[in-house]
DNA sequence: AGCACGCCGACT
DNA sequence: GTCGGCGTGCTC
């Protein structure tokens, strides 16, 4: 038999199938799906069977055997295997990026040197220096650790030592998958036996009598460090029964559990309002007639779409299929992982970046060995290895971040439908304000539209006051606050209420300027200006790292005047003190939530009452529901208005429907103010009025007469090299081949400079291409990638395309 | 990506 | 004359 191997080697030239002979012992055991490690020119690799045959088109003589196998049984089906294909021609990545995208961190393949004696009779030719290293020609040395640790003349003697034929370098190919193994005990006898052995212990040791009377009962193994909290025992009392040859140590696996210690108290599905009861019955009527459906929910925050998710997969799970939910990385909160963990037991599996490789790894298994019916995760979970899925579910379905940006370049919306068209099951996309692609789909019919436009309980939208901050500029107020927000305040903290104040700092950060010349400090690597860190008092570059001291003098004039200009969470939190005294604020930024469970315990805090104000970025416009929340503050509503990207309007409007949407859920009523220099715009009136429709409307109108989407699809070529002249020159050429190749009512727009012309010394410059129908895309953008194929490989160049953008930078 | 093969410059 | 530079091409 013959193996059809990807191997991994991410380059053009092999992305394609390899034949490989299947041995003998491996017969039966290679299956599609399953990894390998191959010979593959003078090395080896690791790689995927994708398929098995019976014949190659190669020269049979010149075939290689598979030389081991990573897996006993294989981590990707047959439907991964088959989405793979598909995926790889939609994203235009390699194959094998996308089969290792599927799969968790901790089962990628690991490459490294081994350093050996080559044999005993070299031992005495090492030269001093590293003798010690080596001990003797069974103990081989890692080459990288060498590499890194050892001194320079070290690794000179080593390079000749190896040219000499002393040492030899093995490369290995390994994994990093590791399994957590827990020591255990267990009787060897039997019942009968052990009740003798019990009664011919002395009187006096009563604690191995316990122990053996405990085996009496449970004979299942037991973990050591188990038995011995339940017994009060001690690890020496088992150790003498295990020499006795009473009992008998062992290991077994076990998983490693991020939820472990915690305790979820079961709940029940909730009482339905009937705007629920009406989707979730549209929903699970797709659900049973077994065809493949995407919904579209937009119900408004506080509309309760989860409790529709958990009994829409409650009814899944009841015909004995799995479900996949996604929620963005973000709101991947506690309070939403215990939602599940509450209704669904052990039979859920989370999936999220604060989780480790390994703890990531276990959740995966749990997932592939059908320990649990529900994944929840972030856009990898998307992959889940299911076989019987029964409903794919995107919270917040607008997010962003369901777009990798990286190579595979996918949206997990369009793996989610493939999937569901795949298992004819339903899609559900749920958000309060749906992107403008999904809801111009919606109307269209292509997804089927279900709305909620009431919170639950009848609680009422916010009440959104917007206030001018030109306005409180002319009247004297410099401030970050303007009055309106300030009263309010004042008013909460009488009243004993929270507040939460939102400051978007996308587009806003803090920069250095001087006030006599206008210098600014920029980036010398790329061509945006330096952040200001007050933490270590420097001036950092956010895309290339690049960090400097902050100048005393200003470099452009010898002037005094250089002055902070922006504002941080950090310097808000100053202000907030200096007018409002006795304010407890707990601040929520990515310094404060670096640390592992941060996050949880801020929140926990802000929710136990031990702070008035929450304050932070983009991480707390999400999930967080607390009773006493009656005041969201939004600091800068336009800051991310003005950001080069077309969709900066939609995302203004969704980021501050979803801060709205954290005030007043419950009996209080809840009270929004945002401060805006451009009161008018219409992302900001529509906030207001809650008036999604309204809003979509409206941007739709732009994105017609601009020619976006949802109006058109967009391509993004992005060329980027140290040398400019190149940079220009490629991408000209590649612009000019587009209008040759593409149809008539194709634009194509560029080549252009990108907005950061510069990021680490290279410089950047990119190609958009605007169309509505165009067969030989995927075909031309091939022969763009083949063409500069072997430049790119030679010289820095770098080419990259992404066929649905979503970050214009 | 690695690695070998192969064809032109500065050295024992 | 050789050692070594990195351009080109292949890996089942």
């Amino acid at each position: 038999m013959i193996g059809k191997v990807i191997v991994d080697v991410p380059t053009n030239q092999t992305d394609r199938l390899f034949d490989y002979i299947i041995p003998e012992v491996y017969q039966e055991t290679v299956v599609p799906g399953i990894r390998v490690v191959v010979p593959f020119g003078p090395r080896k690799v690791q790689g995927f069977v994708v398929a098995l045959s019976e014949t190659s088109e190669y020269e049979l003589h010149k075939l290689k055997p598979i030389e081991e196998l990573v897996d006993v049984t294989p981590p990707l089906t047959g439907e991964l295997l088959t989405l793979a294909e598909w995926l790889k021609e939609k994203s235009l990545s390699f194959y094998i990026a996308v089969l290792k995208v599927m799969l968790p961190a901790a089962m990628r393949a690991k490459y490294k040197k081994e350093l050996w004696i080559n044999g005993e009779e070299q031992l005495p030719q090492l030269p001093h220096t590293i003798a010690s290293i080596f001990t003797d020609t069974k103990t081989p040395v890692d080459w990288d650790d060498l590499q890194k640790n050892g001194n320079e003349i070290q690794r000179k003697e080593i390079a000749k030592a190896v040219k000499e034929k002393i040492l030899l370098v093995k490369p290995v190919v390994g994994t990093q998958e590791t399994k957590k193994k827990r020591v255990i005990v267990e009787p060897v006898l039997s019942k009968e036996e052990l009740e003798i052995r019990k009664l011919e212990l002395s009187k006096g040791a009563k604690k191995q009598q316990e122990l053996i009377h405990f085996f009496i009962e449970n004979r299942d193994p037991i973990p050591v460090t188990e038995i011995i909290e339940k017994l009060k025992t001690s690890r020496s009392t088992i150790q003498t029964l295990v020499q006795k040859g009473i009992l008998q140590q062992g290991e077994i696996e076990v998983r490693r559990d991020p939820y472990e210690g915690r305790v979820f108290t079961p709940s029940e599905s909730l009482p339905l309002t009937d705007e629920q009861g009406v989707v979730l019955q549209t929903i699970l009527k797709s659900l049973q007639s077994g065809k493949h459906e995407t919904f579209l929910l937009r119900g408004v925050t506080g509309s309760g779409k989860t409790e529709v998710y958990l009994q829409a997969i409650e009814k899944a799970l009841s015909l004995g299929k799995e479900a996949i939910v996604l929620v963005p990385e973000i709101s991947l909160t506690p309070q939403m992982v215990t939602r599940f963990k509450e209704r669904f037991g052990s039979e859920v599996a989370v999936l999220h970046s604060a989780l480790s490789k390994g703890e990531k790894y276990d959740e995966w298994r749990r997932i592939r060995e059908k320990e649990v019916k529900v994944a929840v995760g972030a856009r990898s979970a998307i992959f889940a290895p299911f076989e019987n899925l029964g409903m794919i579910i995107i919270d917040e379905e607008h997010e962003t971040s369901y777009k990798q940006e990286e190579s595979p370049r996918y949206h997990a919306r369009d793996v989610a439908i493939e999937r569901g068209k795949y298992y004819q099951c339903p899609v559900i996309l749920g958000s309060a304000t749906p992107s403008l692609e999904s809801f111009a789909r919606a109307k269209k019919g292509v997804y089927h539209l279900v709305t909620m436009e009431k919170r639950v309980n009848d609680v009422k939208m916010p009440e959104v006051t917007i206030t001018d901050m030109r306005e409180e500029l002319r009247d004297g107020n410099r401030s970050m606050f303007s009055n309106v927000l300030l009263d309010a305040m004042k008013l909460r903290l009488e009243r004993n209420e929270q507040i939460v104040l939102f400051l978007n700092r996308r587009g806003y950060s803090t920069f250095i300027m001087c006030r006599d010349c206008g210098y600014v400090a920029e980036c010398p690597h790329c061509d945006i200006s330096l952040t200001y860190h007050r933490a270590n008092q420097s001036l950092q570059c956010h895309y290339c790292g690049h960090m400097e001291t902050i100048p005393t003098r200003c470099p452009g004039c010898e002037g005094d005047s250089i002055r902070f200009f922006g504002s941080g969470t950090q310097k808000v939190e100053e202000e907030l003190v200096k007018v409002l005294p006795d304010v407890r604020v707990i601040r929520m930024d990515v310094d404060t939530t670096r640390k592992k469970g941060s996050h949880e315990k801020l929140l926990d805090k802000f929710g136990r009452g031990e702070g008035d104000v929450l304050l932070g970025t983009q991480m707390i416009a999400k999930g967080l529901d607390f009773p006493n929340i009656t005041l969201v503050g939004v600091l800068a509503a336009d800051s991310m208005l003005h950001l080069p990207d077309f969709r900066s309007a939609e995302r203004t409007f969704q980021l501050l429907t979803q801060v709205s949407g954290r005030a007043g859920r419950h009996e209080k009523t809840g009270e929004v103010i945002v401060q805006t220099y451009t009161p008018e715009h219409y992302s900001i009136q529509d906030v207001q009025q809650h008036d999604f429709v309204s809003f979509f409307q409206k941007e739709m109108m732009i994105r017609k007469q601009r020619g976006y989407p949802p109006y058109y699809f967009l391509a993004l070529i992005h060329v980027s090299d140290v040398e400019l002249t190149n940079v220009v020159d490629v991408t000209e050429k590649i612009a000019k081949f587009l209008r040759t190749r593409l149809s008539e009512t194709t634009m194509i727009f560029g080549p252009v400079a990108s907005s950061i012309p510069r990021i680490k010394d290279r410089y950047r410059y990119q190609c958009m291409i605007k169309y509505k129908v165009e067969p030989k895309l995927t075909e031309t953008l091939e022969e763009i990638i083949k063409t500069y194929q072997g430049e790119m490989a030679r010289s820095g160049l770098s080419i990259v395309i992404d066929t649905n953008p979503y970050m214009m930078l």
